[in-house]
RNA sequence: GCAGGGGUUCCCGAGUGGCCAAAGGGAUCAGACUGUAAAUCUGACGCGCAAGCUUCGGUGGUUCGAAUCCACCCCCCUGCACCA
């Protein structure tokens, strides 16, 4: 029998991972009295998640721990429609095959984060197109369409500004990804008595829309909870930076990459963020925190921060081979790295490319730089050349060295007679192997 | 459909015949300082190592010379009308 933690609730509290919740206090009473159902959905929007679907993620495997049972649905039929929700624009529509390709792999990387065995609270992976691909345009209609007012869904904040603004307009399909949605909750009530949805805070509407439609379908009784939409104290969007997205997918964002996102973050929000995305305890960060505070100079929360997280997404081996990179980088110890260290920290993800020694005088240093994408145009390059910015194997090279890129990169200076790790300002580094 | 306003370099936003690759701010990149922070200061910021090349919704035109003037076209905003 599974043990409940009923402390939950009170845990994402303090947190601050509640946004919104319905029920008021039953909530809390009916998740402390018995194991429930619960799930929230992942639109197969890119052939990745991203990190802004941590939160609710996470927020499954939290309620898991505590006892209930989670089920991650990807939506293989709402992506197919687009869910309009707060959204400026209409968006464009993904081909059917390119939606069921994302879907498989939203499904085996959600798959990673939940338990799939540990008894009566095993995690289950549905996909809506399996229920909402069957339905006929009628029976949709009749059973699921006529709980719906329009009167009500167009007084939805989450559609407000596509309804009120000139010249963006919103689609009937969009319009009614909210039935698709609600439809979902409602039928995972009648099949795995799911009785509560969490999600973002922008998915209020839908949920509520679910829950409605559950009440109306099944009679049943159920819940909502959002997440808040995490923010950055700087007011910037958070989880871009200047060379994208983060993926949690390592083919798209190295763990060396992701590892030095997180260690990136900025003081005012590192504590947060450990609350938010970590599994540590509140009095664990609260004593991080202090000691941080205590000390003069750099705090130890990011290096914590960035630590857990990789190990949490891309495990044990993603995380050492991510510090391995980091350290041998930035601890100014390059020297130290074997041959077999520099093949290493090409597969553990640091940016590199191969080059053939023959081509070298085709191009200025500058344009192997940009061709690298160290840099977004030759001029940059440039001006870091000015200033001393540009290091090959440790070497300062100089804007008069530009032109030749072939004793930039001369073969005695090379490391076993190959790797070239070339830095360009403070951070970024590419391992160039030239043959 | 009619009347009026507008489309400028990543974003906002000046510029209304040469001094404009185009003010100013933001973002971004680099340097100093630092903790691979923040704040601050400095430099860069269409492309090119350079000579030089390509931009100001589109197309044509006027002119020695246009982002700036003219014609037509496309798109957006604001009123009015039409529709209901």
């Amino acid at each position: 029998m599974t043990t409940i933690d009923a402390s939950l609730l009170d845990d994402l509290q303090k947190r601050g991972l509640i946004a919104q919740t319905t029920g008021g206090d039953v909530l809390a009473g009916y998740l402390a009295s018995g194991s429930r159902t619960l799930y929230s959905g992942f639109d197969p929007t890119a052939d990745s998640l991203h990190i802004g679907h941590l939160v609710p993620l996470l927020a499954l495997k939290r309620f898991q721990l505590a006892g209930h049972k989670p089920i991650a649905l990807v939506g293989g039929a709402t992506g197919l429609v687009g869910d309009p929700s707060f959204k400026a624009a209409e968006r464009k529509l993904n081909t059917p095959d390119i939606v069921a390709n994302w879907t498989d792999k939203l499904k085996a990387q959600v798959s990673r984060f939940i338990d799939f065995d540990c008894g009566d609270n095993s995690a289950e992976v549905v996909n809506n197109l399996d229920w909402v691909g069957k339905m006929d345009v009628l029976s949709f209609l009749r059973d699921v369409g006529k709980h719906f007012s329009i009167n009500n869904m167009i007084n939805k904040e989450s559609v407000k500004q596509r309804l009120d603004r000139e010249g963006a307009g919103i689609s009937f399909t969009e319009f009614t990804y909210m039935l698709l949605q609600s439809y979902d909750f409602a039928e995972l009530y009648n099949r795995h008595n799911c009785t509560l949805q969490i999600g973002g805070s922008d998915q209020w509407g839908n949920i509520t829309g679910g829950i409605d439609l559950a009440r109306r379908m099944y009679s049943g009784e159920t819940y909502g909870m959002t997440l808040p939409l995490v923010t950055k104290s700087d007011g910037t969007k958070f989880g871009k930076t200047e060379s994208g997205t983060i993926w949690l997918d390592p083919d798209k964002t190295s763990p060396y990459a992701f590892y030095q996102f997180w260690l990136n973050t900025a003081d005012a929000d590192v504590y947060k963020f450990l609350r938010y995305f970590t599994f540590l305890s509140l009095s664990e960060i609260t004593e991080i925190d202090e000691r941080d505070r205590a000390a003069e100079g750099r705090p130890e929360a990011q290096s914590i921060l960035a630590r857990e997280m990789v190990a949490l997404i891309h495990g044990k081996e993603g995380l050492e081979a991510a510090v391995r990179i980091s350290e041998a980088l930035f601890s100014g110890s390059m020297d130290s790295l074997s041959e077999s260290d520099l093949e290493q920290l090409k597969l553990d993800g640091l940016p590199s490319s191969t080059i053939m020694r023959s081509e070298l005088a085709e191009k200025p240093l500058t344009q192997w730089l940009v061709d690298a994408a160290m840099a977004a145009s030759g001029k940059q390059v440039k001006d870091a050349l000015g200033r001393g910015a540009v290091f090959i194997n440790g070497e300062p090279k100089t804007f008069e060295q530009n032109g030749d890129a072939a004793s930039c990169f001369a073969a005695a200076d090379a490391r076993f007679n190959r790797f070239y790790i070339v830095k360009l300002g403070k951070k970024k580094y590419h391992l160039f192997e030239v043959v």
